[in-house]
DNA sequence: CTACGTGCAAAAAGTTTGCAATCGC
DNA sequence: GCGATTGCAAACTTTTTGCACGTAG
C-alpha cells in the first residue's frame, strides 16, 4: 500500500505544477525547497512508483535522459517539442495521425513517438538573428 | 589525419554491412569476428570519429542508447521502426511531412524525429498470438 | 506497533580518459 | 621514426540497491 509521505507529496506536487516535463535533477531541486533533506535515491524510487501507479508519465526524448510530467495534463495522446536553444521541452497536443501506412509491409504499428525540434517563442532564433560571436544567449535549461 | 587500421576498418565494415542501426555492443561483437582483440574503448572512440567524419550516423531512439548506421544507406531523411518484441530497429523511408503546423504559435520547427513501434514481419505479434506462458520467443536482439 | 519509506553509502551499468605499448605511413 | 591508435585499467556519470533508522497508519 502506498503511504503519503512529505517526500512523495513534494515530488508529486512539483511535477503537477510544472506544466512541462521535468528531469530527475529538476524534480530534486524543486522538491528540496519543500523537503531539503530529500535524497536523489528517493526521487528515483518515487518517480518509478508514480509512473507505475499512473500518476505521472515518463517522457523520453531521443538521446536524452527521461523527463516526467503529470498525467493530469498529459492523459491524451500528444507529442513533444524541444527548443534547440534553451533545451526545454513543451507539449504538442496535435498529431499527424495515420502513421501505420509508413511502415514496411508485414510490420504492425501499435504506437508512435514524434519529437519536433526548433525554436520556442521565447528564444531568439539562431537562424533568423545572426549575432556577433560571444553574444549572450540563454543558458541550456535556463528559464523558470 | 585518419589512419586506416584493422580495427577502424572492421568497425566501418560491420556497420556498412548491417543494413540497420547497430548498438555499440552489436558493433563490438560483430567486429571482434575480424579483430578478436578489439576493445570496447576503441569501438567508442571510432564510432565518435566516424560520426564526426560523416561516415556513419547516430540513431537515438527515445530512452535507448545510440545505434549507428551507415550514411550510405541513410543519407536521405528517414525515420525508424522498433519491434517491441525483438527490439531491433529498422529504417522507414517514408515521412508524414509537413509537421511544422503541429507546433504552437510562435514556435519554429526546424527538424523532427519519428519512431514507430510495433511488431516486425518476423516476430509473432504478442497481441495476435496468445501463447502459453514460458513459450519460446525470440531473444531481444536475436536474428542475424 | 509494524511495514513501508527514507537517507546514506556502496554497487552496477555505461561511457570516457590516461598512459605505455604498438603500428600505419 | 614519429605521431596516430590501441588495449587495458582507472575515472566518471547516472541509476539502482542494501541496510539501519524513521514514520505513517
Amino acid at each position: 500500500m502506498e503511504r503519503s509521505t512529505r517526500q512523495r507529496t513534494a515530488i508529486s506536487s512539483v511535477i503537477d505544477a510544472a506544466g512541462r516535463p521535468l528531469s530527475t535533477q529538476e524534480v530534486l531541486d524543486a522538491a528540496q525547497v519543500d523537503v531539503p533533506t530529500l535524497g536523489l535515491a528517493t526521487v528515483y524510487r518515487n518517480l518509478k512508483l508514480l509512473v507505475d501507479s499512473g500518476d505521472i508519465a515518463a517522457v523520453t526524448l531521443p538521446g536524452d535522459s527521461p523527463r516526467y510530467e503529470s498525467t493530469l495534463h498529459a492523459h491524451e495522446h500528444h507529442h513533444h517539442f524541444q527548443c534547440t536553444t534553451c533545451k526545454r521541452v513543451f507539449d504538442v497536443h496535435d498529431c499527424p495521425g495515420d502513421l501505420a501506412r509508413l511502415a514496411p509491409k508485414g510490420f504492425t504499428v501499435e504506437r508512435h513517438d514524434l519529437t519536433l525540434y526548433g525554436c520556442c517563442d521565447e528564444c531568439p532564433s539562431p537562424r533568423k538573428v545572426l549575432r556577433p560571436a560571444g553574444d549572450a544567449r540563454p543558458e541550456p535549461g535556463a528559464r523558470d
